[in-house]
DNA sequence: CTAATTCCTCCAGCGACTAGAGGAGCAAGC
DNA sequence: GCTTGCTCCTCTAGTCGCTGGAGGAATTAG
């Protein structure tokens, strides 16, 4: 039974099916994410089905926001079946947690740049509420313990 | 009248009182943001008030996620208080709707995580609906369509 | 056989910082 | 005066997750 030939892609066929581009799939080889697939005789990569199922667990789980490191940690455990998925379990409670303290910042933001907005006469920046503003502190609704400094924005 | 010595901050204090680090306080000096204040004899950078508050305009736009080139458009409008303010409320509405589709985008996100995390029988990674989920995005109910491919995580 | 396309590697760059090395200035206490 | 310890200086390199380009080899279509 060693037969089925594996079908093989090319990576720019990885990078059409997965929506991954073909650099970046490059980069996970790179930092070890996805393994270094066989070459062929001219030395390009060859891709199997396996590979294909990995990028798209990594692809999925990227647009679902998850870092590099928890990825791998991920990986790590869907090849081991038996162990607990404790450790999967607090990767995705940690994210989910991350994800509402964000949907609470960036909704504190958004009331404060309506605010700005709304308040703007449109004449000249002399009296425009969104440089006052900006200017002025103070005058502001939006205000975070200094316990995330950057993470405002995002 | 040429009194009124003008009072003098180091580095460090600016960065205490606004609460920008002192090596980001020298980056944005780096890249045009905040001008080159004069120097002490031993070379040290000697800020007036008028830094302070372009600094606590600096920061207070960076808190509310204006990107440094916003920020440099937002700071030269200020400069000149007889222009017509549109530009600066266009600044502002562009922000408040990328918010927006942040907030949307997270909360589609959310939900996601939640069936996740949910469906987690807390047994082994086998049948755990985390890495199952990641697995098979066909199951996923969070899907985006290919306009902003990474713009999901923050 | 040629031309177009895809692939290869390597290196540089993005944004907005952050951290560290190695050295100089400065204020306070002895 | 001298030492201690803090702050400050410049410069370089690293962070994260890619993205883009140069310059060249391999493959494919016509």
């Amino acid at each position: 039974m060693a037969k089925a030939p594996k079908a093989q892609f090319s990576i720019g066929e990885v990078a059409q099916t997965s929506g991954v581009k073909v650099p970046t799939i490059r980069y996970y080889e790179e930092i070890g994410l996805l393994p270094s697939p066989p070459r062929t005789d001219g030395g390009r990569r060859a891709y199997g089905a396996e590979d294909m199922r990995r990028l798209a667990f990594i692809r999925h789980a990227r647009e679902l926001g998850f870092e590099i490191d928890a990825i791998r940690t991920l990986l790590r455990l869907q090849d081991e079946p038996d162990q607990s998925c404790a450790a999967a379990d607090a990767i995705a409670r940690d994210r989910l947690m991350e994800v509402e303290r964000r949907i609470a910042s960036l909704t504190a933001l958004k009331a404060e740049l309506e605010r700005m907005v709304e308040g703007c006469s449109h004449g000249h920046v002399g009296e425009c509420r969104v440089i006052e503003i900006l200017a002025d502190h103070g005058e502001c609704r939006f205000h975070e313990g200094p316990a995330e400094p950057a993470a405002f924005g995002q």
